[in-house]
DNA sequence: TTGAAAGCGCTAACAT
DNA sequence: ATGTTAGCGCTTTCAA
């Protein structure tokens, strides 16, 4: 019985198989000039020994270790609720390990300083990184682009260095279609309630609301918008306020998976029938599947600034342009 | 102006400091027997050359890459909803990075095999895996077990393997507790809605519920027992069809912390005003407040994998015993 | 206390 | 089509 099963190494497939161990390396790269015999009797001996590539020596070899870096920077109560998390990094996940790649998972550690992540890059533990922040004016974004690390990131108003690529959801479209649907829908007097100020998404989220209030010429002020960290508290005591407000409102939006329960749980304590609208979850529909909703393409937004990085660490250079995926209204039920 | 500030060696620090390779590997390891002069002018070369150390030639060098990786071998759809894995991933990700272990994250591919996460270690990109997976009889032990795996995994009905470590959450007395629990509060004829009998948290829950309702003298079967896939529907649909039996349960307990959203749903839906208790979650918190919850260490369970792991990997040599974590009953507010 | 040298397992440039 | 050889950047004997 064999001692150990998986420390076999391409000298002793090479030696089983009577040939060099460069001819072996050659065979599993799929080089084509190898003779039909020979790559037959390797891989043979590679099934016979369960010999599995030993990944730190072609890293060492190769200079890159074929595995990014994933950094989720929010702050703690959000990092532990955030729906959307799970479903982004399954889509970070399925198609890094398609391409052959491994993820490497950078969580803050509120504890510690909170930049050891281009670490990662420079240990060569990592080719790049995904970086998830909404944040504007991350200092985190200097960071990247002075020590030229690699990096897919969501939009940001920062000039990108030239490693940085960009990948996001359109918020400011988000925002416009969300207002526009309900207006359609006969709302005459909008509640919003959205992240504070210096998260981007909320930003341009909100900018896309105003443009939908213009287009209509409404005035902005009309609605009614508050803003309040991501936490379901915060949205709670947001609708509270907004409600209390006269003249009432007819519409709440919210545009965060988590924020949108304080809506409705802020409306049902007020005993009124208010429409709320805000982002999709399985939670949601399932708890108000009659509500409309806004579809946020999550799986796919990982998927894609996974592809794009590898892209980038392949091809060496970064896309000419940014890419920008689109939400999706589903209208009430 | 440096081009590239982060591909200094050792060997660069060596030159820099006037000392050989391998003294500046001693030094950057704290070895005693350095002086006290060199270790200065090592140090202050590494901080002008920026260096990072490459954690991928060391690797090779000490064959073991100081990652761990964590396999969260669910459902598609639970994978993307679960409030869990935000959670528990952050726990193994503090708990990894105080210890300067990195994390691998190893999601499923439900397109793809689904056994690839052992060659995460035998690829030696990883020393040892996470296994969240609460399937009785699952066959990936067996496999974890013959390629002689290093693992932590949650606690499982089969023999465990020379390096095999066991760490969970004591769900059976999470069972017994909540009976209890709602026993005394008054309520005499219980629902429970849990997962399939073929996991084993939803098993041992259950055997924990017996207990307590024997306890008590009351008949197994007088509970309304229902066991459901880890949805929001499915628990939706057994819950209705506990609460059309007759007698009418009086409260209902839900085992996860997705289902009690489909518990809470269906007792709205159906105008009741019945007690509902399930696990605790920041969501649940928020929006129904006054419901008796069950405080489960998610955050604990991830960093003592992870604390068990790491000590396994150091010693070579698996804990004596089990780990089992205590969740909390959190009363009726 | 420090230097010299070997080698982890792989890839790739150069020979044949 | 295959063999030879030289490293990738680090840790760790073995000498001095």
């Amino acid at each position: 019985m064999k001692i150990s099963a998986s420390i076999a190494t391409t000298r002793d497939i090479a030696v089983m198989a009577g040939v060099n161990q460069s001819t072996v390396s050659r065979a599993l790269a799929g080089s084509s000039r190898i003779g039909a015999r020979t790559t037959k009797k390797i891989w043979k001996a590679c099934r016979t020994l369960n010999f599995v590539p030993n990944a730190i020596a072609r890293g060492l070899r190769e200079r890159r270790s074929r595995t990014l870096a994933v950094h989720i920077p929010f702050g703690a109560e959000t990092v532990l609720a955030d729906p959307f998390i799970p479903e982004f990094l399954a889509g970070v996940s399925q198609e890094a390990g398609r391409r052959g790649y491994a993820v490497i998972l950078s969580y803050p550690d509120p504890e510690r300083c909170g930049n050891e992540f281009v670490n990662l890059v420079k240990s060569r533990r990592a080719d790049g990184i995904i970086i998830t922040t909404s944040l504007r004016q991350d200092p985190r974004f200097a960071l990247l682009a002075r020590e030229r690390i690699p990096c897919v990131v969501a939009r940001q108003d920062v000039r990108l260095g030239a490693m940085m690529a960009c990948v996001d959801i359109d918020n400011r479209e988000i925002g416009c279609d969300a207002v526009r649907y309900l207006l359609t829908q006969g709302h005459q007097r909008l509640g919003i309630i959205t992240g504070k100020v210096d998260s981007l998404a909320a930003y341009d989220f909100l900018a896309g609301c105003r443009d939908a209030l213009r287009e209509r010429g409404l005035r902005v002020r009309d609605a009614r918008i508050k803003q309040a960290p991501v936490t379901f508290q915060a949205a709670y005591e947001a609708t509270r306020k907004i409600m209390a407000e006269r003249p009432a409102p007819d519409a709440i939006l919210a545009n965060t998976a988590l924020t949108i329960f304080g809506v409705l749980a802020a409306i049902r304590d007020a005993g009124k029938t208010i429409t709320a609208m805000g982002i999709d979850s399985p939670l949601l529909r399932g708890l108000y599947p009659e509500l409309p909703r806004i579809q946020s393409p999550i799986l796919e937004l990982g998927k894609t600034m996974t592809a794009t990085l590898i892209e980038m660490l392949t091809t060496g250079r970064r896309p000419e342009s940014e890419t920008m995926l689109r939400a999706r209204i589903v209208p009430r039920a």
